[in-house]
RNA sequence: GCGCCCGUAGCUCAGUGGAUAGAGCAACCGCCUUCUAAGCGGUAGGUCAAAUGUUCGAAUCAUUUCGGGCGCGCCA
């Protein structure tokens, strides 16, 4: 939490103690006690919910707490006036000087951010299976876990942005065949895709890479297997590049790729089969047949099952195919395993609308060999739907014509493209308009928000063209409380409770915070822009009142300040004109 | 059938125990000789899907119902 809140909080439970030890409440409440910016109503800077938890508290009837909290509060330095509301809040207005000494750590950018504990975190978003390229279904996953990184690397943490590269198992063996089928065709042969093949068209590009350097040569290659592993590990690594260059286009980038084949070389798995094992939490039994498969594909089987249902997971899940062969969610759990192993203080994967199902599992498990309760976090994001010309694209898994990322970056651009994705909470499925996130008004918010900036940058700029003020030498000492008027001192109190947001969105895990937060206070920084016209007193720039304008300018710079924090975690553009 | 998520203004969404439920768009009425009108102000628009419960207080929590999305092999 910032500063100012918790030093007030602080005071307020030191207050709900008093009350306790000196037998005047109950219980000691003090964990009820909730402190917020008051941005509902105008009747001060905070509120605080104090007298609702206080009276249901009181043991002596005829003990007047209004009056104690009153008086109590009055003492407090840094209260300018309360009012108890008669439903139970108190709304506290805090001194100008106060207020003004935080937004001198605004102004100069210094300790803004409270010290947190710095923690090790592993965020691993999209791990998109290296069989086509990176996609809208993506997308999403993508932003929001590049921006959630910057958030917590922002208060203090260190974050590690990893991919984890499914490049073993069956579907890497079909995305070889597909590929050694694609290059047969380009060698003049017949050929055919089966159902679940890839018959997407990026395989030829690949294909005809391989002819032009190797001609004809694999068509006699007798050994099936080494044309079989040459054409996948091929596949693999052109995939992954193009899922680099791609993620690039966004300016996502990650520290570490894990892959699949890896865990699996390094027998990480028999590790935690042997954990479980110990535990009795693996067992030989028989799965009963999923409601989606017909009866006449399902034949029941013994094999190896973890005990999902211990932790009130639906059924337990395989751990190893019948056929001795791991399962995915094995390597998975080992791959989970593997970051374990790393050290760090905590595990966030974010994950598809797809992956729900499987999230119990994984917690579970990952609960088992870390001996923790909620190591590992799992943020699911919902389904983006594609409109263009207010048309659903409609997308079809069978024939693989997703809207590719690089087609959308062609339309939309970087900027709407990183807003958006984060601006709806995670788990409200998007409905995502082409055409409208490049419109240049304030149906825009990324142009809206962009647009308050440049003002504030105009305004800048006009006030170093101004003859008697030397902007340069402008510090905080200037600052004149007296000359601020009352619309502004919200906006300033709107800067200040920056850290505080910055804060909620890290806690919470929701980027979303950021973009409503950056709307409300560019919304203010217009209204105020446009008051200068009906009441010329109000204008940020006037060589006739030098005071007034060089407090405005301390302002109007931190609020820059602000913005650019915002924009930099949201990692979009923040141009001085437009 | 089961699990998770969603249901808030005509539309797209915030708000998830607190005050008279908020923005933007769309509609209607206004504001450009002066710091960027790519902007601002105002009017109108609500059974917070429904019911019951929990308590000082519920859009928010619980239970149930209705509607929508996603998922429900030994696939990945």
């Amino acid at each position: 939490m910032n500063d100012l809140l918790s030093l007030i909080k602080k005071d307020l439970t030191s207050l709900i103690e008093k009350l306790f030890n000196e037998d005047v409440i109950k219980n000691n409440i003090s964990n009820k006690l909730t402190i917020d910016y008051n941005s509902k109503s105008k009747q001060g800077d905070l509120s605080s919910n104090l007298l609702f938890i206080l009276k249901g508290q009181i043991l002596n009837k005829s003990f007047n707490i209004n009056e104690y909290v009153e008086n109590y509060l009055s003492n407090l330095e840094y209260i300018e006036t309360i009012d108890i509301h008669k439903a139970g809040f108190v709304n506290i207005v805090l001194t100008k000087d106060y207020i003004s000494n935080y937004l001198n750590k605004i102004y100069i950018l210094e300790n803004i951010y409270t010290k947190t504990n710095k923690q090790k975190i592993n965020l691993e978003f999209v791990s998109a299976n290296p069989t086509g390229p990176i996609h809208i279904a993506h997308l999403r996953g993508a932003v929001l876990g590049d921006v959630l990184s910057s958030i917590l690397e922002r208060i203090g943490h260190e974050v590690t942005r990893e991919y984890y590269v499914n490049d073993a198992g069956s579907q890497i063996t079909i995305l070889g065949n597909s590929l050694f089928k694609r290059y047969q065709e380009l060698c003049g042969k017949n050929i055919q895709f089966l159902d679940g093949e890839y018959p997407g068209n990026y395989l030829i590009e690949i294909a005809e890479e391989i002819k032009n350097s190797d001609n004809e040569k694999w068509l006699s290659v007798k050994d099936s297997n080494e044309v079989q592993s040459y054409f996948e590990q091929y596949a693999v690594k052109y995939l992954i590049k193009k899922i680099k260059d791609d993620l690039l286009l966004l300016n996502i980038k990650f520290d570490q790729f894990t892959l699949e084949s890896e865990i699996v070389k390094n027998n990480l798995i028999d590790k935690v089969f042997s954990i479980l094992k110990d535990k009795n939490l693996i067992y030989e039994g028989i799965l009963e047949k999923p409601l989606t498969v017909d009866t006449e594909d399902w034949e029941p089987r013994k094999q190896l099952l973890f005990r999902s249902t211990t932790f009130s997971d639906d059924n337990d899940r395989a751990f190893q195919k019948s056929n001795g062969e791991w399962t995915y969610f094995a390597n998975d759990a080992a791959y989970h395993f593997d970051k374990y192993k790393r050290g760090y203080d905590k595990l966030i994967n974010i994950w598809g609308a797809d992956h729900i199902g499987y999230i119990k599992r994984m917690v579970s498990i990952v609960d088992v060999f870390s001996n923790k309760k909620e190591y590992l976090k799992v943020i699911v994001c919902q389904i983006v739907r594609l409109f263009k010309d207010n048309q659903l694209l409609k997308i079809s898994k069978r024939e693989g014509n997703f809207v590719t990322l690089q087609e959308i970056y062609k339309q939309v651009g970087k900027d709407p493209l990183r807003y958006f994705m984060i601006s709806t909470k995670n788990e409200t499925p998007m409905d995502f308009y082409m055409d409208k996130v490049v419109e240049k008004n304030k149906d825009n918010p990324v142009f809206y928000c962009q647009y308050a900036y440049a003002r504030a940058s105009s305004v800048i700029n006009n006030a170093k063209k101004l003859p008697n003020i030397d902007i340069s030498k402008i510090s905080f000492t200037d600052f004149d409380n007296l000359s601020i008027s009352k619309f502004e001192w919200e906006i300033i109190l709107k800067l200040i409770s920056w850290p505080y947001i910055l804060q909620d969105a890290a806690s919470t895990m929701q980027p979303h915070k950021l973009t409503n937060y950056l709307e409300d206070l560019c919304s203010s920084f217009h209204a105020f822009w446009n008051k200068g016209k009906d009441d010329s007193s109000l204008r940020m720039l006037d060589e006739n009142n030098i005071t007034s304008t060089i407090s405005r300018i301390i302002w109007i710079q931190s609020f820059r300040n602000i913005l650019k924090e915002v924009f930099t975690i949201i990692d979009i553009s923040f141009p001085e004109n437009m």
